[in-house]
DNA sequence: TAGATTGTTAATCGATTAACAATC
DNA sequence: TAGATTGTTAATCGATTAACAATC
């Protein structure tokens, strides 16, 4: 039985990757192309055909020698181990303008992310629609997940707040949380977050800005 | 004169780091600690004592020995290295959810990103004012831009039209563009991008939500 | 079959961690 | 001075690139 079941690491730098070819795959698909090669692949993305061709085979052979890769078939394998081969139930905490506008996102649906009900303790807000998606108070939370197999939880609320929530959401069934929030949090039970800080993505604008145009 | 001006390259993993020390070091500020040391930070942000010295090392010798560093000198140094010392002037392109959430974001003015305009093709949009920034027709941006000394662009608009729109700001004084179309911009004459991929981040915690809980 | 291109091993490069001498 | 902690060099680790045998 050794052997069996076992998964081998995968670095970060790696899943990070994954998206990005997922959408040029795409890209190439829309084109109408059928096959591509690592080093043709490796010009329209600007990294090495050496690196394309590790990355995918850490996760199984999806080439073919002489021929390249079939992209639609690449690009389904890339979607399967992203887990967006299968919706994904979700809610966001927080109907302010951020939490708002990434709800009514157009481009989620496309790849399975469903946003379901926002949540707000502004009594103003409850009860609106809002891109068609229902604003509920916050109380309600953890029935609602519950009860509607809620998987992920969009935090676009202050960090004092989301970590409040978060303990309450401990308990339930939800299995990760994309975090808006300016702190980086970490959740028990296999629960897993991903902390996005627009803020730092600014500054590091800001520093390339500042050090660009100045070369040795 | 050899040597003189001579910038050490830094790596993009040490400048992806440094928002995250001035986060930290602030927090540190509002409780009112005065001094750190590399190991207590370590403990604290969850990454060797180690990478701390190095990282700042690259910049300067921001500590004393056996005394630490002083949290509200290496922040401002920090500050100093992210060009958010001083005010940048932005406007945003799209005035649609996303681009009014952004440009009423809060926090940014905190940095010193202060959004002056919205630029729209929207005749609907045209003329109000959102969260207290004007929304302008994009016929009138390049003109802007040059009169009110813009230095960066928020692109939350469709990437063909992004596209476009980015043709037209070569020329122009702006040097950088923070990117959320879908899809990697690059910008001749020292302008930078950052490019933001919301959805491919949902991805990663998608990938994550797949693959935990299921250890080898 | 010959040509093309993958899958995979080996070499290189860069980033992280450890160690310690310098020094406050 | 003794103790603490940095700045910095050396060692390790991991990720990227190169090379090539396997194979379609």
């Amino acid at each position: 039985m050794e052997g069996r079941n076992e998964k081998k690491y995968i670095s970060k730098a790696i899943i990070n990757r994954l998206p990005r070819y997922y959408r040029y795959l795409g890209e190439l698909k829309a084109k109408g192309v059928e096959r591509i090669s690592s080093s043709e692949l490796s010009n329209i993305m600007k990294v090495t055909a050496s690196q394309i061709r590790q990355d995918l085979n850490n996760f199984g052979g999806f080439g073919q020698q002489g021929y390249g890769y079939n992209v639609d078939y690449l690009q389904e394998e890339i979607g399967k181990i992203l887990g967006i081969d299968r919706p994904h139930k979700i809610v966001t905490v927080g109907a302010g303008n951020l939490g708002s506008a990434l709800s009514g996102y157009q481009n989620f649906p496309r790849y399975g992310f469903n946003i379901m009900a926002m949540f707000d303790n502004d009594e103003a807000k409850i009860g609106k629609v809002i891109h068609g998606i229902p604003v509920l108070p916050v109380s309600g939370i953890v029935d609602y997940i519950n009860e509607n197999d809620i998987e992920i939880v969009i935090l676009t609320i202050p960090k004092e707040a989301a970590r409040e929530l978060l303990h309450e959401l401990e308990g339930t069934k939800i299995k990760g949380v994309w975090n808006f929030a300016h702190t980086d949090f970490e959740m028990p039970g296999g629960i897993v977050v991903e902390n996005v800080h627009l803020s730092e993505s600014l500054m590091r604008l800001s520093y390339e800005i500042a050090n660009s145009g100045e070369p040795v």
